[in-house]
DNA sequence: GTCTATAATAGGATAGAC
DNA sequence: GTCTATCCTATTATAGAC
């Protein structure tokens, strides 16, 4: 029996790429075997379920890569200003400065989204609920600490897209400097 | 020879609402098929060249239509407040209140993204700039009249996904409201 | 845990009748 | 302008050897 040639982390991690590049329904198990480097069998073999499988377990993977890198600072004892900052980092390297997709998108786009339906939900929710948490420490009333989280996240995936469709790395630029000037402003 | 069973609009209508819900590579010649009551060859004979010409033929007819449903009012004599206004009811009614998906994004997503560039960009581009007028004519500076315009499609976009996958269509009539009240804000 | 081989199905595309 | 019939390739999925 051969050995494990990457790792059940490292393969996710290349399956994350593929479906973020690809999307849901354009990425083949032929591409997804290609971009793992073991055949088809194999990855039935890690993921019974077949693609479908592939990509809730990337979901799975994704939310806990978030709440390592993405959602830690927010307990850390640094300012809700320096908190902010710091995510903003992590996402402008996560989607490379808006070259690369979210995946909680591409699979909200696809054909199964039913199937990812609770997952999703629970990634943007925890996502946002990070985010109003800031706002809260910074001392932002209940009503406007919940609509400027939902607004932060909804300003990322609008710029990924965006960005997309013009073509233009600096839509996504901007609207980084501007969530990290004004998510937390009193007015 | 039969005749023509649906005029070539509502065959791209019909089309258009396929690669809507189903996104480009998720949308199928059987699927557009049934969708259009097209048999696969008389589908060919109105697009020689397969889905792609499909979905650049949808694309320049969502074109005409924006051109004549979304910005003839830029061009109208009311207020700029009514303008803005007028435009987000045509958005809120083209999105079903954030229950449609966007065709923009639906190919910026695709894998045959590459051969969409030029009316993707374009399409990004005529609705950023016709915003960005009425944004001018309200005396906004020209450097916040494009970034608000920039800043409204994204929100916009971005809603639609975060709609999408917290399936709280809440999200999507906040984000219209908020634009309402502050996309020609003189702050 | 990985591989080769194979099967079954779905997808995209074309030819030619009416 | 629409149809039936056909073709080829890609895709998903499984069986079984090592």
């Amino acid at each position: 029996m051969p050995p494990a040639l990457l790792t059940k982390e490292e393969v996710l991690d290349r399956l994350l790429e593929r479906f973020r590049t690809h999307g849901y329904d354009g990425a083949s198990l032929r591409g997804l075997s290609d971009a793992t480097g073991l055949v088809k069998s194999s990855l039935y073999h890690h993921f019974p379920g077949g693609k479908q499988d592939m990509a809730e377990q990337v979901l799975a993977y994704l939310d806990r890569q978030l709440a390592a890198q993405l959602y830690a600072p927010v307990r850390s004892a640094q300012s809700p200003a320096h908190k902010i900052g710091a995510m903003l980092d992590t996402i402008d390297a996560f989607y490379d400065g808006g070259r690369k997709a979210c995946l909680l998108e591409r699979l909200c786009a696809s054909v199964d989204r039913q199937a990812f339906r609770r997952p999703l939900k629970r990634a943007f929710t925890v996502w946002i609920d990070a985010v109003e948490s800031i706002c809260l420490e910074a001392g932002l009333t209940a009503a406007k600490a919940r609509a400027r989280a939902e607004d932060f996240v909804i300003r990322i995936e609008g710029a990924l897209i965006v960005c997309a469709g013009t073509g233009d790395l600096k839509v996504f630029e901007r609207t980084l400097r501007s969530l990290r000037n004004s998510v937390l402003a009193s007015d």
